[in-house]
DNA sequence: GTCTATATAATGATAGAC
DNA sequence: GTCTATCATTATATAGAC
């Protein structure tokens, strides 16, 4: 039926689920159609029924990070009334993802520098991701009383799981990641 | 004369200073011999008389950063005899660079992060550049009576120093950079 | 040492059968 | 909607003239 969401949708997502994978593994620009096809089961010449070019293909991949995000930050806020508990949570999610940040880094800082160096027109939407996270940051921030603040605080931890995470990927060292994570809270509680 | 330094190494160095423009301006693996060969003024025919493949161009670029670095914080030895102030001088590397950093990063830290993705075999003599600092930074706290924790201190200080670039480098902020490079020697002083 | 061809492989993208 | 060719382009790398 005309207008109606179409059906084989499921091809499309895996698709995206895999392109997200590798866009995080090997890179967006290193990972080819061949990679993808053969990850998600589908033949390379099927994708151009579902997107019009690789571009493409990446800002469906950034839009579904970023849903993502959105998704996991709204589940945070039922489970944790406390915001002094949410952004623990945050930073909990450095010594969660440890082993994937020391092989990959980070999936947004990763991706949004290799988009900068490439010129490419997605590099903005990209670094949007990160204002997902920044707002959520910035509300916990002013319920904790740092109205005038909440900005800078939050760009500056955003800015502080960045550098752990290039440092952790640069020396493939986990315990460095572990020891900052408690820095890092250690800055928090101490506001 | 055999065992002699060939001349002619002058088309050699172009080539090595070219590559390292562009593998940070554009990327290592978007750089094609075509762009270094454009941006070097030599034929792509003739690269192959001086290195072998492109890795072998990527190691000398690595080892002519490296060298520079080392170079660099000599100087700075001279001039600044007070451990202190060769801390700042690291610190002010952020603000001397931010419109470089504005729009390609950390030179060392993107091309880590790439290298890493690429399962590149230079990877791990990428991260050597941050050794160079990192013993340097070291010596340093070691020298300021923080024998203990320097070598944490130094990292940490290379971390700070690499989310900073990623961070501004994603929100085209130079504005940030020098709000965080204030925050950081605050805390360089605080100790 | 330097250059102009050119070989070879991989890539993003298309055409068209089913 | 899904697939198998296949095209056009680009990339690294080589051969060989000068």
């Amino acid at each position: 039926m005309a207008g109606m969401a179409s059906r084989g949708d499921s091809n499309r997502q895996r698709i995206v689920e895999a392109a997200d994978q590798l866009f995080y593994i090997k890179g967006f620009n290193h990972t080819s159609f061949s990679d993808i096809a053969d990850a998600a089961g589908v033949a390379r010449g099927n994708f151009y029924y579902y997107f019009k070019s690789k571009d493409d293909i990446l800002e469906a991949v950034i839009a579904r990070r970023a849903d993502n995000i959105r998704e996991m930050l709204a589940e945070w806020d039922e489970e944790y009334p406390d915001p002094r508990d949410r952004l623990h949570r945050y930073v909990a999610i450095l010594t969660n993802e440890q082993h994937h940040i020391e092989r990959y880094g980070c999936p947004m800082g990763t991706l949004c520098t290799e988009l900068s160096k490439l010129e490419h027109d997605r590099h903005r939407d990209a670094a949007e991701m990160f204002d997902v996270f920044r707002e959520w940051l910035e509300e916990q921030f002013r319920l904790l009383g740092h109205a005038d603040d909440a900005r800078e605080l939050a760009l500056h931890l955003l800015a502080r799981g960045q550098g752990v995470a290039t440092i952790t990927n640069a020396y493939r060292d986990p315990a460095f990641l572990r020891r900052e994570a408690v820095e890092i809270l250690r800055w928090l509680d101490s506001l």
